[in-house]
RNA sequence: GCGCUCGUAGCUCAGUUGGAUAGAGCGAUAGCCUCCUAAGCUGUAGGCCGCAGGUUCGAUUCCUGCCGGGCGCACCA
């Protein structure tokens, strides 16, 4: 935001003419109470010590010397227990307006993240069956964060890892080949684990249909090309879900590609050289304990199969290969207890510490008119993601699975989501956008013309205390994005909407526009909108939520 | 049992990385359209921030210990 600038980089050049330091822990952040000025700042209560005087003394040499420098500063003073309050004039929040027609879309964004080449990897669900509301969830974190990354200046790229290799694959095979068995009336004893649902049933069927003589394969042959098929089928359904959900993922990985052309080997060497490997009980060991895991777990199993957790590395390893600077995971909160494994693992490739994150997506609530809604997968009565996106729209599911912190349980009422009214969040929003771009239309058949690019001067008659609230949460914008990026936290996106939304809402029940008996109060107050719309349209874009023209 | 995580208004949740008198929505309740979109706005009520200690100028936030909920503890993925 310009006003923390303005006083970081004013405030810098006190401190540097008092010869002393700028304390680490010093905080320039906007006032909770707007009687508190604009921002507030407790550099003179870190600094009391060291310059041996009493932190309200020290506030108001500050505050004094800021009204000197600062012609944009109004108001400065010594408040608490030794807090300095500025407060910028009206005139510099004004020009906010004029910053967000320059910027247009690209307002908000910064160079937080420096360039840095990040690769998320979300999603992820194995091939197995269609994307659930949990798969939902993390694909709307997933995707807005990639999204938030970009504005706040990293270099994102996203991956969805295919399980392609393992265990789940060949039971997904098997599942087919005996449903197919059985709809060719031989006989088919079942096995304790396996996908009962549906989809399997109809993969087998049309597998049957075009070729009648599938079952009299050998039964690995038969299996072989049951999980061929499904596979692809499956995929390519999720891959029709997520773009319906607007989620793009850039690249799509796979894990057995990677296993036939040697990742393993090379994450084992790595892993090694580092000298935490070893081997014990036939098995091949991968010494975590001693970096922070419960226990030590294996690579490679006594049967001489690979664990998951093997591959797994391998493929950290291999972005890492690649080049990435820092990865980041999302994950289901349920596999919270791997996070400490795969952190050894990324210390013992001797990658630092934050170059790796794991963000988790707890569970999904799925509710209707307050009762839940079985999920169970097994039984094969979920609620898939398409169907939820059937019922309550694109929209409004993305916005409810950004609306809380991802790592708390949510619950997703789908008649609330659906209905149209303002017990539901992603309306309200919405509806701030559209109502400004009403009154702009209105305008424009009205006559009235707000040019492409306004002036300071037009701004003048933007001065009460609602427009000032506007400027200033507008001004916040970036703020917000660079913070929200830094936490991995896509809902500190949403909360700015609605509470910038409110005060839109606010503003127009308060103040005429169009009616406002002022042609230059008129000009001003549209100029004004046309930035929050801006705002709006450019933060409902980080959660991949529309801006509706009319609703 | 061990580990992770959460505990904030009747309900659902925020809380800007330790700041000043703890916020929002819903619900309850009292109001606001001759006026640019009432899918909206305004007011009121509602709190031992789970409990007890500690760290310091200052704790809902950090540390420790309890209490209570969720999740995880495989040569599964």
């Amino acid at each position: 935001m310009r006003a923390t600038e303005t006083l970081r980089t004013a405030l810098a050049a006190i401190l540097k003419e008092e010869g002393l330091a700028w304390p680490a822990k010093t905080a320039i952040e906007p006032s909770r109470d707007p009687k508190h000025g604009d921002l507030s700042t407790n550099a003179a209560m870190l600094l009391a010590k060291e310059a041996k005087c009493n932190p309200r003394e020290l506030a108001r040499k500050f505050a004094d010397r800021l009204l000197e420098r600062c012609p944009d500063v109004e108001k400065a003073d010594a408040a608490g227990p030794g807090f300095c309050n500025v407060t910028f004039s009206q005139a510099f929040w004004r020009r906010t307006v004029l910053d967000v027609e320059a910027a247009a879309g690209a307002y908000g964004s910064s160079g937080a993240g420096a360039g840095r080449k990040v690769l998320l990897e979300y999603v992820s669900a194995n091939p197995t069956g269609p994307l659930h509301v949990g798969h939902g969830r993390g694909a709307a974190v997933g995707d807005s964060l990639a999204r938030l990354l970009r504005k706040a200046g990293y270099a994102v790229d996203t991956e969805y890892y295919i399980n392609d290799a393992g265990r789940q694959m060949r039971l997904l095979g098997l599942s087919v080949w005996l449903r197919a068995l059985e709809l060719a009336g031989r006989p088919v004893s079942w096995p304790e684990d396996y996908y009962r649902g549906e989809y399997i049933i109809d993969i087998a069927r049309a597998m049957l249909d075009a070729d009648p003589h599938l079952p009299d394969l050998p039964e690995t042959e038969g299996q072989e090309r049951c999980c061929q098929r499904a596979m692809n089928e499956i995929l390519t359904g999720i891959k029709a879900d997520l773009s319906e959900f607007r989620v793009e993922h850039q690249r799509w990985f796979s894990e057995k590609t990677l296993v036939e052309s040697g990742g393993v080997d090379a994450a084992f060497n790595a892993l090694g050289r580092s000298g935490y490997t070893y081997g014990k009980e036939n098995a091949f060991w991968f010494a975590t304990e001693q970096l922070g895991d419960d226990k030590d777990r294996v690579l490679k199993k006594s049967d001489g199969s690979l664990t998951y957790f093997a591959t797994d590395i391998a493929y950290h390893h291999d972005k890492f290969e690649r080049g990435y600077d820092r990865l980041i995971d999302i994950w289901g909160a349920d596999h919270h207890g791997y996070v400490p494994r795969m952190r050894a693992a990324i210390t013992a490739m001797e990658r630092p510490r934050d170059s790796f994150d794991v963000v988790l997506i707890q569970l999904v609530n799925l509710l209707r008119d307050g009762k839940p809604v079985s999920m169970s997968t097994r039984a094969g009565t979920f609620e898939t993601l398409a169907g939820v996106l059937r019922e309550v729209g694109v929209d409004a599911a993305r916005f409810m699975f950004l609306s809380r912190k991802s790592d708390s349980p949510l619950d997703f009422d789908l008649e609330l989501a659906k209905q149209r009214s303002l017990d539901n969040p992603v309306y309200y929003v919405q509806y701030a956008h559209a109502r400004i771009r009403a009154v702009l239309r209105r305008a424009a058949e009205r006559g009235v013309s707000l040019p492409d690019a306004v002036s300071e001067e037009m701004l003048a008659g933007l001065d009460t205390s609602e427009d000032m609230a506007l400027l200033r949460k507008v001004a916040a914008f970036e703020d917000t994005l660079a913070a929200a990026a830094q936490a991995l936290a896509v809902h500190h996106v949403s909360h700015y909407l609605s509470e910038l939304a409110g005060l839109l809402h606010s503003y127009y029940a308060k103040h005429q526009v169009l009616l406002a008996g002022d042609t230059a109060r008129t000009l001003a107050r549209l100029a004004l909108l046309r930035a929050v719309a801006q705002v709006l349209r450019n933060g409902l874009e980080v959660l991949g939520v529309s801006a509706p023209e009319s609703m």
